[in-house]
DNA sequence: ATTAGCACTCATTTTCTGCGAGTGCTAACA
DNA sequence: TGTTAGCACTCGCAGAAAATGAGTGCTAAT
C-alpha cells in the first residue's frame, strides 16, 4: 500500500506514541510530537483519513486513535523494509555445539524473556534431514536392548527395546554391527519399510530382532518431528500488558505455553518461512495468539537442523527493538555457546517421551 | 487442641461451606446448613467463641466468618485422623516400569491437574542409593567419548565427554570393560575420589582419560539430585480462584511453576517426609505459597528411587479431594502403566542439562 | 442455655454528576 | 486549495452520594 508521505509520517507517530503509552492517542499529541509542524486540526482531518483506510481506530467516540492490525501491518513492513539490508549476511545462526543443546535453548529463552519482557519460545532443532552418526545396542537384560543413536550435531536419543523373545549378548553385538554398517550415513528419513525388510533378509536368523528395534529407533527418532521440543519463559510476562492480561483469552495463553503442545502449531507454520517473521493479531495461525502479536525467527544449525525462536507480545510490541533483538542473536548464541565451550560436560538424558 | 462438639461441629461446617463458595459465611447460614437445630444467635455466640480462640476471623466488622491458617489445620487434623487407617498399606507406589519416565509423570501431572482444578507438580524420582547396571562408551570422534548410563530401575543418561587428548578405538573398548568391572553394582554415590584413583591406577596408561569421564558421569548422574526435574500442570486452575489470582503475588506464583526451579525447595522439603503431607498458607516452606495450601505425597519405586506429587491451591482447598485422590494415586499410575506396557518403545532423550 | 428482636456497621452496588480529552464541523485565512 | 482557529458536542471516567443488605453484638424474654 502507498501511503502519501504526510499520512505515512502522522500514522507512524500514532504508532510509536501508542506502542510507549497504551494508551489512545489523540490530535494535539500529535500535533506537537511531530516534527512536521501542523495544528491538531489539520491531523485530525489526516486521522479521519487514516480511519477511513482502515489503519486506525476510535475505540470510541471522543477518544484518541488507536492502530488497527492493518495499521501496525503497514508500520512492520515499512520498518522490515528499512532494515532488510541488515539481515542479509546472518540468516545462519552459528550453533557449534549441539551437545547440551537443551540447557542452552533454555537460557536463551530466558534472556530472550528478560531482554525483552515478552513471552518467548524456543524450539529445539528438528533433524528429519539429519544423517545417523552411529548406533549402539546394549543387552539390558534377557529380552530388553537399549539402543543409542547418536545424530550428526551429536544430538543423541535413546530407547529401551522391549523384545518379545530372548536374546543372547553375541546377537546383540551381531545386530550392532549389522545396523551400524547398513544404517550408518542414512538420514533419519531414510529408514523406511525397504531398508527394514533388506535389513531382515540380511539379519536371517536374527531377523524377528530387527523389525522392533528398528520401529523403535524410528519413532524414537522421529518423535519430535511432529512434536518438536518446546523451552518457553517469561509467560508472566503477559501480565505486564493490561490488554492482554484482561483478555478473556489470557488464561488460554498462559495455559498454551505451559502445555507447550498447543504452541506447535505456530512453530510449524515458521518453521518452513525464512528470516523473521510478524504475525499481527488475526494473522497468527493460532487462535488464542489473536490479541497478540508474534515475531519469529527461524535459524538453521546445518546438517538439516532447524527451529525457530519465538516472541509473543502485545500487538503495540516494541517492534523495532523485538526485531533487533532477534537479530542480535546470533551474538547471545555465540556467548553462551562459548562459555560452554569452556565445560567438559555436555548433556545427559533421562529417557524422554515422544 | 480439644475442642467441646458443638464447636467443632460449627466450625467443620464453616469451612466446609467456606470451600465451596469462597465467601464469608455467616450465622444463619449455618444455623440452617447443619442439622443440630440452633437459632443464628446462639451459632453467633459459639462463632465469637471461636473467633475469640484464633479458628476463625471476619474480614471486616459486619461480614461473616472465614477459616484461619489455624482453624484449617484444625479441620485437616481431623480429617486426617479419620482418614489413617487407609493409608498405611499404601505407602508404596507401585511404578514397575520406569523407562519413558518422562512421559508418564508428565501425564500424571495433567491428569491430577484435570481431576483436582488445581495446579500439580511432580518430581522424577531421584536416584541417590540407585545402582549402576551398566557404563557404556562410544567413540564419537578422536577426542569425543559418549558415555551413556543405566541404573536399576533402567534410568538412562547419556553424556558427551570432551577429552583433551585423542585416544583410540581400542583404548574405548579397554576403557569401557574397566569401568564396568570397577563399577558394577556401585550406587552413584559412591563414585567417589578413593574410586576415581583407584581407577586411575588399574588403568595405567589410559589413566589422563579416566578423570574426565568419571567426573562427566558423575556430574550428569549427580545433576538433578540438587535439582530434581519437576513436572507441572494446571497452573492456569489458580485463575479459577479469585482470592489467589488477585493475591498480588499471583504472577510470582505463575512464574514459579513455569520456572520449575524455585519449586525444588518446596520438592526436597516434602521429599523426607513420610506420607501425605499438608501445609497450610505460611506453613509452606516456600514464601510465595503463602496464599496457597500445599498437599503433598511422596512415593518411593525401591531401588532408592522417590519424588514426590504436589498439588497447589486456595487454603479453601477441598483436602477431602485432595488427599482422597492422592491416596487413589496408585490406581491412576497402574492404569498408565499398564497402558505403557502394551507399547513397545520406550524412553529417549536428547542431551539433558544439569 | 437458648432465642427473638433490634439497632448498628460497613462492604458493595447503584445512581448521579461534573470533568475533560478529543472529536467533527464550520468559517476564516493565506 | 490547503491550513487553522474556534466552538459545540460526545462520551468515557472518576468521585460523591445514596441505597442496599448481609451480618453482627447486645439485650431481654423464654
Amino acid at each position: 500500500m502507498e501511503l502519501e508521505d504526510r499520512k505515512s509520517k502522522i500514522l507512524t507517530a500514532i504508532i510509536r506514541n501508542y506502542l510507549e503509552t497504551g494508551e489512545p492517542v489523540g490530535s494535539r499529541t500529535i500535533s506537537k510530537f511531530t516534527d512536521l509542524q501542523l495544528s491538531s486540526a489539520t491531523i485530525r482531518n489526516e486521522m479521519a483519513d487514516l480511519e477511513e483506510m482502515g489503519l486506525i481506530i476510535q475505540p470510541h467516540t471522543s477518544a484518541g486513535r488507536i492502530p488497527t492490525d492493518k495499521g501496525y501491518r503497514f508500520y512492520v513492513d515499512q520498518m522490515m523494509e528499512a532494515r532488510k539490508h541488515e539481515f542479509d549476511d546472518e540468516k545462519k545462526l552459528l550453533l557449534q555445539r549441539v551437545d547440551r543443546m537443551e540447557a542452552a535453548l533454555k537460557q536463551l529463552a530466558k534472556v530472550l524473556a528478560a531482554n525483552t519482557n515478552y513471552a518467548t519460545l524456543v524450539s529445539a532443532p528438528t533433524y528429519t534431514q539429519n544423517k545417523l552418526k552411529f548406533i549402539q545396542l546394549s543387552r539390558v537384560d534377557e529380552a530388553k536392548i537399549l539402543a543409542v543413536i547418536m545424530t550428526q550435531g551429536n544430538i543423541v536419543k535413546s530407547t529401551l527395546v522391549d523384545l518379545n523373545e530372548d536374546i543372547s549378548e553375541d546377537d546383540v553385538l551381531k545386530m550392532n554391527v549389522l545396523l551400524n554398517a547398513s544404517l550408518n550415513g542414512l538420514s533419519v528419513d531414510e529408514i523406511n519399510i525397504n531398508v527394514i525388510s533388506s535389513l531382515k533378509a540380511e539379519a536371517k536368523e536374527l531377523s524377528v530382532a530387527v523389525e522392533p528395534i528398528l520401529t523403535a529407533i524410528a519413532q524414537a527418532v522421529a518423535s519430535d518431528k511432529d512434536e518438536p521440543q518446546i523451552y518457553t519463559s517469561g509467560t508472566t510476562n503477559i501480565f505486564k500488558y493490561p490488554e492482554l492480561s484482561q483478555s478473556s483469552s489470557a488464561t488460554e495463553l498462559i495455559g498454551a505455553f505451559e502445555e507447550k503442545q498447543p504452541l506447535n502449531e505456530l512453530v510449524l507454520s515458521s518453521m518452513n518461512k525464512e528470516g523473521i517473521q510478524v504475525y499481527i493479531g488475526e494473522e497468527s495461525p493460532f487462535e488464542n495468539l489473536k490479541d497478540c502479536s508474534v515475531v519469529t525467527a527461524n535459524y538453521d544449525l546445518g546438517d538439516g537442523l532447524h527451529g525457530i525462536v519465538g516472541i509473543v507480545g502485545p500487538k503495540r510490541m516494541d517492534y523495532e527493538r523485538v526485531v533487533g533483538t532477534l537479530h542480535g542473536l546470533k551474538n547471545q548464541l555465540d556467548a553462551i555457546y562459548k562459555e560452554m565451550g569452556t565445560k567438559k560436560i555436555s548433556g545427559s538424558g533421562i529417557g524422554k517421551d515422544e
